[in-house]
DNA sequence: GTCTATAATATGATAGAC
DNA sequence: GTCTATCATATTATAGAC
């Protein structure tokens, strides 16, 4: 969070916009060396400031990479809340492996910084883990398990299914250097089909 | 590599000895913390030694991150190594994702250690992964592309499926405070039969 | 080989001028 | 709000006694 100075006035867009500068330039160096391999320095070289200068808008190293971290959280859940029990599972199944693609593909610095995280056991969000997304994982099994149920969907371990969605698709972000010095620079629709066969190709009815 | 005095006179036992609780020392703070993060103070305390004592074995502490590296690379490749393209399909497949399950479970330090270097551009082992790696990964998936040639196997994208079988695999190490909050202490024979399940059901003849 | 002490550096954070 | 200068601390690495 931003300090706020004596009085609760409103942010000038001035402030509104280097924040946003910094929480870029913040995501980016994060990202790339981890929390601790990260420094002010460079997050304020990248954005042109000063380094006092960046303090003035956060004032620890942690405040922000707590900020950059909880402006990633809520567009991390979208995809899978937004699955529709009422729709087709394949659909479904379909449009949420394509979503968290083009998530990995459009913004891998995010889903590194997150794995980094997570990879070093959470310790800015485990509340988080354990909170929102353990209830959004629980509901959304639940509603695999109903279409498995309905025989819309063949057998499947439903939490582990989505487990196996986020490992496949995140692959490609958190371990891009890995995938690029086998296979080059990978083709989006080529991984897109690849996965979605590898992944819903046993459990979609008609498609096996 | 620990530094020889003088003469190169062969290593005594006491050397070995904590050369090797030295790494596993290193193992466990690096992959917790990463290579920044983690602090030679640190390893020594973790291993009884004193900081000058631990650099007199290794200089810097470049040198201890990158010996405990190479020491889990060799074991990484080895269970795809042994994919026997002569042998049944579904039970070498069903042999490799155990195993990689068993390198999991077995040893998750060693998979987040990896996954960190990877995460952050891979400074040390890229000549690893365009090498040797490569080189493994584009031979085995042409012997996946013969078993689907000889109707082994059904049609399957060989590279993205093995990167596949390491996403979701390697997911119970790297991301297992997630998997934790989600669903406690996961069941190993539990992840067994669901990962085999969702990677092999589709492929195989006679399984979907 | 192992220790205490310490140098050298990097980095998070602050003081105070403008 | 932004800067220069600087402090305080943490950490890598070395010197030199034993």
């Amino acid at each position: 969070m931003p300090k706020p100075q004596a009085k609760p006035e409103r942010k000038t867009r001035i402030q509104s916009q280097n924040e946003e500068i910094i929480l870029d330039a913040a995501l980016e160096v994060f990202s790339a060396y981890g929390y601790r391999g990260g420094t002010i320095d460079q997050i304020a070289a990248r954005c042109g400031l000063s380094k006092p200068n960046l303090l003035y808008y956060f004032r620890r190293k942690d405040d922000i990479y707590k900020a950059v971290l909880e402006r990633t959280l809520a567009d991390w859940l979208e995809p899978l809340r937004s699955l529709d029990p009422a729709a087709d599972p394949a659909t479904e199944l379909t449009r949420y492996i394509s979503a968290k693609l083009d998530l990995t593909f459009g913004r891998p610095a995010a889903s590194r910084l997150f794995a980094n995280e997570i990879l070093h056991g959470a310790p800015h969000v485990a509340r988080f883990l354990k909170g929102p997304l353990k209830e959004l994982v629980d509901a959304k099994a639940l509603v695999i398990r109903r279409w498995v149920a309905e025989g819309k969907l063949r057998p499947v371990d439903a939490t582990h299914f989505i487990f196996a969605i986020w490992a496949v698709t995140q692959h490609y972000a958190d371990f891009a250097v890995q995938v690029e010095a086998i296979i080059g620079t990978p083709d989006r629709e080529r991984v897109r089909r690849a996965v979605l066969d590898i992944l819903l190709r046993g459990i979609i009815p008609g498609r096996g």
